[in-house]
DNA sequence: TCGTGAATGTCGATC
DNA sequence: GATCGACGTTCACGA
């Protein structure tokens, strides 16, 4: 481990009860050196930019990523109350005698102000994370199980290409049934809803306008399962449905 | 103030670089207390529900929230890289001698499992907060800026009735035109694609179905603008456009 | 509980 | 930078 790696190794630099102009320089140097930095207290929240929003005081936890972000927590909810995208300017200082954090960002122009009437804590952490998150049970492991076994969508099924460009858009699987139909396949790894028949059914249409193609066309709806509503849409629009789950097995 | 109050008000308990023990202990009361707990340390993250994902050892920072939900953040990303919905069950624990924090729900099964093989900080956090975030900008808005002045849309436009149902799903406004021809209006706060041009389909056929009608029957849809694509689709459809933001002035 | 659509959705790929 | 679609989307509302 070399010197730099050492002091990147998870450490925590906290302040408890500071002043405000403390828990300003505080935070100021924790953006300054790449750390994640919380500060939880009483502040008020603004926010303008897509929309505008506006929060009263109380007690939050709020969260300065060293790519840009900044969330807000409250109590309550996954989601953050208010928040910032990475990429945005961060910066910490005194204003009328309290903490205050901004964030910007230009394209769309967004700010956020948080202002604290007071500050009970203020953490900097220098975060070493060089893992990657690995995911299963996505569109995608939907998709190689069907390419890998095609014909867990209809006996003879010859898929000929993924992500098939239409001028609506790519298709998921474009391929051809046991008497050389052309099928268009729209993957969805949960159950699914009107949405997205009407999905498939827009890369349906551009494909008839694009193969100007007097031949029947085909399209095929594939998710675990489909609400009554998207099955009648499916019906109406002669449009075909597969069962299947991007898991083998359970 | 109340003793209970003022146990609520803003605290903060930390503890750095307990041992795990002690650790497990403090998160577990944290939670018992209803207070917003949070650990910071190099952990690894199994997550099995809906999907399942796996997360190698990295340093992270674990928010647990008094109504059940955890989110776990990396030093990247404004979404944490695993979490757990409000109404989950939490609890804390030495397993193998380290901190283990785990979260539950059911209806789907879903399960996070955190594991600490060092732990850098614990904080549990008193929170007090009664402000509820107050938002501007939306599709409701939008929604009340029309029906203050529905000649936002066209000349003598009149509205009807707001969410009104058909088979296909309600629509945001449903109205007649100065000839007396029934327009169902589509609303979206910001630049739209194809999905709602096929929304606003879906509503036009129904009603067309519905009331078995043979006079004309228009479809609207109402946002700030529209992409080349959707309004392909929107001329296809026999659909119309109007530009409008929820925002007066600007 | 399930279905449906909004959201400051976020995020990644692609153009 | 804009568009498009996936996402463990989350969330609120209604049936």
């Amino acid at each position: 481990m070399t010197a730099s790696e050492r002091h990147r190794a998870a450490r925590a630099d906290t302040v408890v009860d500071p002043d405000p102009d403390a828990a300003a320089e505080r935070v100021a140097d924790g953006i300054e050196e790449g750390a994640l930095v919380t500060v939880f207290g009483r502040c008020t929240v603004e926010y303008d930019g897509r929309a505008s929003s506006t929060l009263g005081p109380g007690d939050r936890h709020v969260m300065l990523k060293p790519d840009g972000s900044i969330l807000v927590h409250t109590d309550e909810g996954q989601q953050p109350v208010n928040w910032q995208p990475p990429g945005c300017t961060q910066d910490a200082e005194l204003a009328d005698g309290d903490l205050r954090i901004r964030s910007h960002r230009s394209t769309p122009d967004e700010r956020l102000d948080v202002r604290f009437e007071r500050v009970t804590q203020v953490s900097a952490f220098a975060v070493d994370d060089a893992s990657e998150l690995a995911i299963t049970g996505t569109e995608e492991d939907l998709r190689e199980r069907i390419l890998d076994d095609p014909d867990l969508l209809e006996a003879d099924f010859t898929p000929l290409a993924t992500e098939r460009q239409t001028s609506a858009g790519a298709v998921d699987i474009y391929g051809e049934d046991h008497s050389g139909r052309t099928v268009a396949v729209e993957l969805k790894r949960k159950r699914v809803g009107p949405d997205a028949v009407g999905q498939l059914r827009r890369y349906v249409d551009a494909l008839e306008r694009d193969l100007h193609d007097d031949a029947e066309l085909r399209g095929m709806l594939v998710a675990p399962s489909v609400t009554d509503r998207a099955r009648e849409l499916l019906e109406r629009n002669g449009l075909e449905f597969v069962s299947l789950t991007p898991e083998t097995g359970e």
